[in-house]
Order: structure tokens, then sequence, then C-alpha cells
DNA sequence: TCAATGTCATGATATCTATCATTGTCCAGT
DNA sequence: ACTGGACAATGATAGATATCATGACATTGA
């Protein structure tokens, strides 16, 4: 809440309001957003909540999560600067889905009752957001044969891409520009801490990456790219269509 | 192409456009959709085929797959009457996910420059897709928890409680009703036949199901349910919001 | 009726991965 | 500089699952 940024001024061109809301509805939407500076760590909404309304993350990076009983994290989806977050839909459902920034995260609220006015008002934002929801489910469907048919080591290998794909590289030390914990990664794959070391480790002493600390540098993509070549064809796919 | 339901007088009450469309738009895509008939094992439309528009299950059973250059086939969502498969989007995109009748189905095309000028025309329509859609994506973003940490013993037990939830009984013999090779179930896992049966045969034992050849009877539900008692958290939740 | 075929069932074995245990390393706070 | 705590790396072991092999059974078509 300490220095809000207007819509009106907001640099993040490629939020979902800024782009596709009518001038009159962005200032209705800056008037009755809640922006919030969450750090590290920090939960945006927690599993189990009320459903309540959209985040938009104007700066950052989240990760959202669906954890069990057991207490064994899922990460199940990526996102940074644009993408949208929360829960959508009305009355007292709730979800087994939470949202934490992995990096202190700018993000705008939106609660549902006004979404909804947004949207019967906004034919062209019901229709981004419908194509950007379809666009997730193909990714998410996608991402169903990596978990449920791959190795690890492919599936380690496969994650690496799409990190680089998804936040790039550092353009001063050419490392992933994400840093996640062995933890993390492992939460990504259903797997373990261990698991993931032994096979970073692995692809160190191919030369396919190089560690230090939780940087990782991309020595040879190709490389990567060849271990999951048998279910390439995903792959391919995938890239075309998130290439957008 | 037989006898041609029209959308006038189409009973499946559940179809989108019957629901949200105008009555004079329901007209139009009366006129302009296809709609076929797809005998079991026909593919509704194939991998890594171009974008062209949307199927309307009118009647039937559909997997959505997704096959790798491996040749394993992924088993990413099931639909039945009333839901929508197929692409969306626009332009020379191809993407790796086909769908194949699981029994005969009946199910309505139209394309996407059609949908495009619909969605335009029907807020209503439009909103009621971006539902349904961020609905499918939380199930999909639950399911990944399913594939990435639960045993295959819970996995199996989990898939039997969604069958029934999705599909229901049959009224008269109390089975499953729908019918699924074991390497179909083995498919929606990243297993193999070999461990489904042998998990299958672990249920009976149990008195948990009886097999008949396909059919499954349900004999002790709640057995089933605490097989994945650890992980349960996410199944209660997606039980209530798919209950809609 | 009889093969031919496909599916299911089950055992034996090899492989992969989780778990447990230990050590090393970095960093923050004293 | 010391110390405790978190995280990473690595080895040993146990457990889970894929793979391979075989036989039973049902269905199809000649």
């Amino acid at each position: 809440m300490e220095k809000q940024i207007s819509c009106i001024t907001c640099e993040t061109k490629s939020c979902f309001i800024i782009q596709h809301g009518s001038a009159e509805w962005i200032s209705i939407i800056d008037i009755c957003k809640n922006q919030e500076l969450y750090e590290r760590g920090q939960y945006l909404f927690r599993e189990g909540s009320r459903v309540f309304g959209l985040y938009f993350i104007q700066q950052g990076k989240v990760k959202v999560i669906s954890t069990g009983l057991n207490g064994k994290e899922q990460i199940v989806r990526l996102a940074s600067t644009g993408h949208v977050v929360g829960h959508r839909g009305f009355g007292f459902e709730v979800y087994p889905i939470g949202a934490v920034a992995l990096e202190d995260t700018i993000a705008c609220f939106v609660d549902n009752d006004k979404m909804y006015e947004a949207f019967m008002n906004n034919p062209r934002l019901t229709y981004a957001m419908m194509m950007f929801y379809s666009l997730e489910l193909r990714k998410t469907e996608i991402r169903q044969r990596l978990l449920a048919q791959m190795t690890m080591r492919e599936k380690v290998a496969e994650t690496l891409l799409h990190l680089k794909e998804t936040f790039g590289l550092d353009s001063k030390k050419n490392t992933l520009d994400i840093l996640l914990s062995r933890q993390e990664i492992a939460d990504m794959l259903g797997s373990t801490p261990e698991q993931v070391t032994r096979i970073l480790s692995e692809f160190e002493d191919l030369r396919l990456i190089r560690k230090e600390g939780k940087q990782i540098h991309i020595l040879n993509e190709k490389g990567l790219y060849d271990i999951i070549a048998a279910h390439s064809m995903n792959r391919n796919m995938q890239t075309w269509h998130t290439s957008d």
C-alpha cells in the first residue's frame, strides 16, 4: 500500500485490464483495486480460503501451489508479470490452491463482484480472459504427460528448459532468471531435493549446466533437449504455443 | 450426417450454445454447425492438426489424449455429454492434443471464425465459456498432484472414484457406466496395464470392487476413499467444485 | 469347429526412486 | 571469530514400479 501505481500510468502493458478494458473501466478498476507488495515467501492467498477474486501480477514472480494433508507441496504453475492468479467463481466455494511470492511481487487484487461487472461491460476483456484460460488449460494438459510418463531425469531436463522459456536468462550472468531451492524444483515434479540434486550434478558432469548455489547456467540447451527427445513432440508444440 | 438434430429441438440442455446463446444465434449455429456420429475408436480430431474450432458433445463419451513420439498415449481428460473439446485460437497453430470417441458419440462442430462471431455477439456465452475453462483449469491443476505425488495404488483408487463421479453408475448393474481397457486406465496414470490389473486384483481381494471383464462394480466406496486419505484434502475440494 | 487375435492375469526380475544418514557449505546473529 | 540453522551434496538401502515372460480366457472370422 506504500506507493500505489495507478492503472492510468502503469507500465505493465501486458496486464489484461490495461490491454482489453475500456478507458472508462480502466479508471473504475484503478479506483477499486487493492494493490499490495508481497515479499518472498508471503502468501497472496492461501489454500482452502474462500473464493474472492483475481490477482493481476504487476511485477514479480509467484508459485501457485496445492498442498495435501501429508504436507507435501505441489507447484502447479509459475506466474510472472502480466499473469493472473486467484479464484474465479461465486458463492461459498473454496478450493485447495494457494499462491506464494517467489520474490518481491506487486499484485493488484480485484474482487469477484467487480470482475463480474467488468466482464459484463467489456466483452473483449471477457474474450481475452477466456483465451488466456484456454491456453493455460492446454499447457497444463500437455504438462500432464511430463508428470505421468517421463523419468525424473527427463522431468528435470524439461523443467530447466521450461524455466528458461518462462523467466528467461539473466542478461549479465547468463543464468536462469529465477532462484528456486532444490525443494521447490522437487515440488514441481513430485520428487525430492536429493533426487533433484543428483540429477543436476549428473547434468553438470555432462557439461549441460553449471551450478552455482541456486543459480543455474544453461551450457548446452540442445543436450537438455536430447534427453527428452523421445517425448519431444509435445515440447515442440507446446513451445509453438507458449510463444505468444 | 444421417439424421441431423436441430439445435432448436435438441434435448441436450447442458450444451453451452443452447444455455447461453441468444435465440438468434442458436439459429445461426444450428445452420452452420456440422453434426457427426463418431463410432468407438474414431478420432474427432487428431494430434498435431491445425486449429479449427470447437466440438460440442451432444451425446457420448470422449477421451482427450496427447501422444509422444514414443507412442505412449496420455489421457488428459475425459468428456461426456455437454462438454466441449477441440482447439481454440486462430492462425496457424497446431497442438498435440487429439480426441477419440470411447463409445458412439454425436458431436457438433463449429469452426473458429463462427465461434469468434458468436462470442462477440453473445457476451453471456463468452462469460460462460470463460468460467468453463477456468473450472477445467482448476481441475487439471488439482489433478497434477495426483500424477506427481500419489503412488499407483492411490492413483488407481482415485481414478475409480473419479470415474464414478464423472460417468456415474449403470442403474441396473451398479457398475461404472464407462468401459475402459486396462491400457486406457494405465494411459490416464502413466502406468502399464499389468500394474493396473495387479492393483485392481488387490482391490478385489479387499472387497473394495468386483471385476467382471471391463465392468467394475464399486463395493466399498469409503474403502477406496481411505486409500487416498492422506491426500484427501484435494479430493474433497475438487468434489465440492465439480458438483456444478 | 478351430485357429488367430486381443485382452487379462500373474510371476520373476531389473530398474528407478524415495528414504535415511552423513558430511560439507554458506550465512546470519551473537 | 564462533555457532546454530538452513540448505546442498552424496552414499547406502529399501521399496515401488516397469519390463519381460507365460498362460488363461474370450471373441472373431474363416
